[in-house]
DNA sequence: TCCAATGTTTCGCC
DNA sequence: GGGCGAAACATTGG
């Protein structure tokens, strides 16, 4: 009997939170052989046939996928989206991976060949998903970059890997500090809760994802009203990096 | 129909 | 070489 998987690519995925659940539906397989592969990425897709899948790993909004001939790195970029036995109408995936009993799509993403060296180098400790997070690196490196301002340091892949836009803003809003706050503004306590608050939102996140309850939680993140005050949300392309920030100028001040 | 946006890399210019 | 901006990629909802 062929098992319908959970297919959780039907909301945000590129996040980090979301990119390890990804390498954990791929776990699945790990150890199966490849019947076939194709796809519209640069690959000699030949080569992958009655080869293995060894398993994933992850980084940030990096995923790994490692076969026995070969490692590739996944990124999902903006629009990304991955399918397990359910593929996208009208849709040709960068990568087709035909399973025994499974085929597994994805699309739209950004694949690239990686060693083996590359993959030993994937600094963990600034990787908020992972248990080797080292949140007192992050807030001490918080402390060397007084300038630079919070929504622009919590997208810096260097300190907190797996950070996107919509954690950045639900993090700021959830602490009550403006966007353009610059990191010498910050009490050490705010510092140390921006620092903790990077995990552990993005687990909260996790969890919310995997209950299919993610996008109902958020509080700030394309949001009209500000759910403390009520006043409207401001939506402004904010710091060096001008992403987009949704804040309450009443409730997060700088 | 148009446009912004969950992200990153690359290229050209000063 | 650094910093910056634009472009490229590509999808979807408002």
């Amino acid at each position: 009997m062929v098992t319908v998987l959970h297919d959780i690519s039907q909301e945000v995925i590129v996040e980090g939170p979301s990119i390890v659940i990804a390498e954990n539906e791929l776990a699945e397989f790990k150890n199966q052989k490849i019947v076939n592969a194709q796809g519209t990425a640069r690959f000699n897709w030949d080569d992958f046939k009655d080869k293995k899948y060894l398993g994933s790993t992850s980084w940030g909004k990096h995923l790994i996928l490692q076969f026995s001939h070969l490692n590739l790195r996944i990124h999902f970029l903006m629009f990304g989206s991955y399918r397990i036995d359910n593929p996208r109408e009208n849709r040709i995936p960068k990568m087709q991976l035909s399973f025994k009993n499974h085929e597994v799509y994805f699309y739209s993403c950004a694949i690239k060949e990686i060693t083996k060296a590359e993959i030993k180098d994937y600094d963990q400790t600034i990787n908020v998903m992972s248990d080797e997070w080292d949140r007192l690196k992050a807030a001490a490196t918080l402390a060397s970059k007084p300038d630079v301002m919070v929504c622009d340091i919590l997208m810096d892949q260097e300190i907190f890997a797996g950070v996107g836009n919509i954690i950045k803003n639900e993090i700021l809003y959830k602490l009550k500090i403006h966007p353009e706050t610059k990191l010498q503004s910050l009490s050490k306590p705010q510092v140390k809760k921006l620092s903790i608050e990077a995990r552990e939102y993005s687990l909260q996140f996790f969890n919310w994802k995997n209950m299919n309850v993610l996008k109902k939680n958020w509080k700030i993140f394309r949001k009209k009203k500000c759910p403390d005050c009520g006043k409207a949300v401001t939506k402004k392309s904010t710091g060096k990096l001008k992403r987009i920030s949704h804040y309450c100028g009443h409730c997060q001040k700088k």
